[in-house]
DNA sequence: CGCCATGGTTCGACCGTACAACTAGATGGT
DNA sequence: ACCATCTAGTTGTACGGTCGAACCATGGCG
């Protein structure tokens, strides 16, 4: 009989256990500010996004999302570009550095993630996604 | 077939939609800083607590909690006491207007929580608790 | 008594976010 | 064509959040 008490309870616990607190590092141990893992995970998926549409995808304010995109680009991870169609816009890519940056932390990612998937049983694999994926929409909904 | 890379983009989505990146207020939509919040619900469910306790249940670090009580303590909402049977230690405990500040935090956070749990189809809701509480576990184990 | 461990505080550094004010390009109605 | 308004981004300001290191006091132990 799950209420919203103990719901509350175990995703205080888990926000703690996964170190969500830490800005600047990774779940993961990557030793990169998590909001550009964001970004850069997005950006290596996607490719080009409109600035505009990274913040949106990430739900940041479009002055954060900027500073964010800064950032990339003085790691020399990313690059602004102007928007084809539309004189104000910036697209923002990654660039070859960029490209390597995001598949070795995906590759951290993978690892961190499998290793928290092995100490999950077998058979309850795919029900913690379901449900980590019903109660995200749920929180979507609300 | 749940594999790492689904697992890390569930809780990538998870932690976007509940807004955990916005430091300065709760997911409940309360404002009060989110590890304010953390700290007002150990106090308030398990009353005095050593500072150094308090720490290691927020998994923060000593000085980090530190000033976190000192913030607590601003708002009027918590003080410190020696601590009865050792020099060095501190107790921390809510004062009267903290537990109110404690209740109210807890019932905008259990009206968020019961809309959310609203969403959540009856029959999946244990399933939810559960999966997350596993994961939790996995994630500690790791 | 000295040595090391433990609990706390303070300092400095950095990340992360929002809102407000501003610039510049796009849009739509008259 | 023009002007009001909207949208995309940038920059400034303020604040929340965290850590590690340096430092002080107390406790425990040989």
């Amino acid at each position: 009989m799950a209420d919203e008490h103990e719901l509350q309870e175990a995703v205080a616990r888990f926000v703690r256990a996964f170190d969500l607190h830490q800005p600047d590092q990774t779940p993961c141990g990557q030793p990169i500010p998590v909001s550009e893992a964001h970004a850069l995970g997005e950006l290596a998926r996607d490719g080009a996004l409109r600035q505009s549409d990274l913040a949106r995808r990430l739900r940041l304010e479009k002055s954060t999302t900027s500073r964010l995109v800064t950032q990339l680009i003085k790691r020399g991870w990313a690059e602004r570009t102007p928007a084809p169609d539309d004189g104000r816009g910036v697209l923002v890519q990654l660039t070859p550095p960029g490209v390597t940056a995001a598949a070795r932390l995906a590759e951290a990612r993978a690892a961190r993630f499998s290793a928290v998937l092995d100490r999950v049983p077998e058979g309850e694999r795919d029900d913690v996604l379901r449900a980590l994926t019903t109660l995200t929409e749920a929180i979507d909904a609300t």
